[in-house]
RNA sequence: GUCCCCAUCGUCUAGUCAGGUCCAGGACACUGGGUUUUCAUCCCAGCAACGCCGGUUCGAAUCCGACUGGGGACGCCA
């Protein structure tokens, strides 16, 4: 049994997007899966739009996610004079043939074809030159293309496809393509055929809108006299109108930097794209990386697009709804200490991160991010939401203030009472902290809740948060009893 | 327009290949309830789909055929 080998060739136009980490997800998962190796192959051949920093945010994105590969990156344009060998093979093997039809030529036929209202498709005018006319027309300097020579025979080529089955075509409906250029340099077609065969690729897994492509693929490895890997061909992934997702028309939603950003775990996004097109086969949702290696496998591939539902200027949810509870369940199912680490360089962006939560405060860190990671959705919430648990600069919402602190006039008095007897507790722990503000409440004759819930936005500016007093004994005693002092200010702002 | 592919809740999907166990299961979202002196977590319940028509069959989500709908490809892009 031969090594399986796989290739992610994403072209260095952009950022990596979801789709593109998705197909580079599937063909990593089955190279692990079968103990093959993954290449990354930069197909760069594009100058015009292939830029640096598109390379860089590609293997960002992907080491981000975690997807590691075999070999590589390779550079599609390291081997171009391969590219352009093969492609002389073929046309001395009279497999390929030169063209000279100009674009304009070829652009005024089309046109005509569609006002008939027919397909057009290169009619062959330059397929069988004779040798005397082509030397004469490369003498007198004519530019030209080098074209496939399509089989001129009757009946159907075909491939299996892993997903969705035997794919045909009959040869006469492909035509002649270009694969090189008139600058010499050769096309995608025969560039990716060419790698593949070097590469020794084995599986090719990549999205259905190159199923036609395939066809002629085929054609080009026959040509070559090499085997045609295994082909399976994974549905897209569309957005609510049901068009093909791309970073021209939808932006930063799609871009895999985008949910670093956001405070995203990657391997929450990871398994909920892997979900887009493949299921086990039962009602497991969530997988560790080895049960998801494990079970991976090409024939429950979906054959149907799905809809990354996303919806524009959604205040709820800014992105699809089951993602986000895929990252709030790894949020909050993870060992704490993953999640303390993860959440540390959202820390440190805010300016909130202490060295100390690294050393002699690493519990205290750990048990405070525990405590609030229940109501967070995003990692990047700690340095928001959380802010008041890190730092003493923390704004006062709207909404809280109205509610629980300006209704009550009294607080003014009453919290900074509390604040007193707090400071003059023997031991500030859960019970004496919690008596104290209920006997205070007693004695005011005021409702428990009035104390606790004026506390809370006082001391975190938020609305809801964990218990009460689970909040003062992370927060401190003296930081609590400060902010409780302050609460004047308070009126004092909303006014 | 031509060729190719696809079709189950709003969304992701199980079930289709080997027809009965499916008046269709799970998850997200949504609604209601329980827990919580907050909010969330958590738990329980509810809502919600086999595109349409015909055929085969004792029996069809499942097989066959049309129709309809959706998507993709038709570049000297990748």
């Amino acid at each position: 049994m031969t090594e399986t080998r796989l290739r992610f060739p994403p072209s260095p136009t952009g950022y990596l997007h979801i789709g593109g980490a998705r197909t580079a997800l599937y063909n990593w998962l089955y190279a692990k899966k079968t103990g093959g190796k993954l290449i990354l192959r930069i197909e760069d051949t594009d100058a015009e739009r292939s830029t640096q920093e598109s390379i860089q945010g590609i293997l960002d994105g992907m080491k981000w996610l975690g997807i590691d590969w075999d070999e590589g990156p390779y550079f599609q344009t390291e081997f171009e004079s391969e590219h352009e060998a093969m492609a002389n093979k073929l046309l001395a093997e009279g497999k390929a043939y030169k063209c000279f039809c100009t674009k304009e030529e070829l652009d005024i036929k089309r046109e005509a074809a569609q006002k008939n209202k027919t397909t057009y498709g290169y009619d062959g005018t330059c397929r069988d030159l004779d040798a005397s006319v082509v030397a004469e027309k490369e003498a007198a300097g004519l530019p030209f293309v080098i074209r496939f020579k399509v089989p001129a025979i009757d009946g159907e080529i075909g491939y299996d496809d892993k997903v969705l089955g035997r794919i045909k075509a009959q040869y006469s409906e492909i035509e002649d393509f270009v694969i090189v250029r008139s600058t010499g340099k050769p096309l995608y077609l025969l560039c990716n055929v060419v790698d593949d065969i070097r590469d020794r690729i084995t599986h090719i897994i990549r999205g259905s809108d190159h199923m036609t492509n395939t066809i002629r693929q085929v054609l080009l490895y026959n040509a070559l006299d090499a085997p045609v890997p295994v082909f399976a061909h994974m549905p897209l992934t569309l957005d609510t109108k049901k068009a093909k997702i791309s970073k021209r028309k939808h932006g930063e939603i799609v871009a895999v930097q985008f949910y670093q950003e956001k405070g995203f775990i990657p391997w929450a996004l990871s398994n909920f794209l892997v979900l887009l097109g493949w299921s086990p086969g039962n009602d497991t949702e969530f997988f560790s990386k080895e049960e998801l290696i494990d079970t991976f496998s090409l024939e429950r591939i979906n054959k149907t697009n799905s809809i990354f539902n996303y919806q524009k200027g959604n205040a709820k949810f800014f992105t699809d709804p089951k993602a986000i509870s895929f990252n709030e369940h790894y949020l909050r199912t993870m060992p704490i200490e993953e999640i303390a680490a993860m959440v540390k360089p959202f820390l440190e962006a805010e300016g909130l991160w202490d060295s100390s939560y690294d050393g002699d405060k690493k519990e205290w860190y750990t048990s405070t991010i525990d405590l609030i990671r229940d109501r967070f959705q995003m990692l990047s919430d700690f340095g928001d939401r959380g802010r008041a648990y890190f730092s003493d600069e923390f704004t006062v919402e709207q909404k809280p203030l109205k509610k629980n602190v300006l209704k009550h006039e009294g607080l003014k008095e009453w919290l900074p009472m509390l604040a007193d007897r707090y400071e003059a507790l023997e031991e500030f722990n859960l019970e004496s902290a919690e008596q104290t503000a209920r006997d205070l409440a007693t004695e005011l004759e005021i409702k428990p809740g009035v104390i606790i819930n004026g506390m809370r936005t006082v001391v975190t500016g938020q609305l809801a948060g964990p218990s009460m007093f689970d909040i003062l004994m992370a927060i401190g005693r003296e930081r609590v009893v400060t902010r409780l002092r302050g609460v004047a200010k308070l009126y004092e702002i909303a006014v």
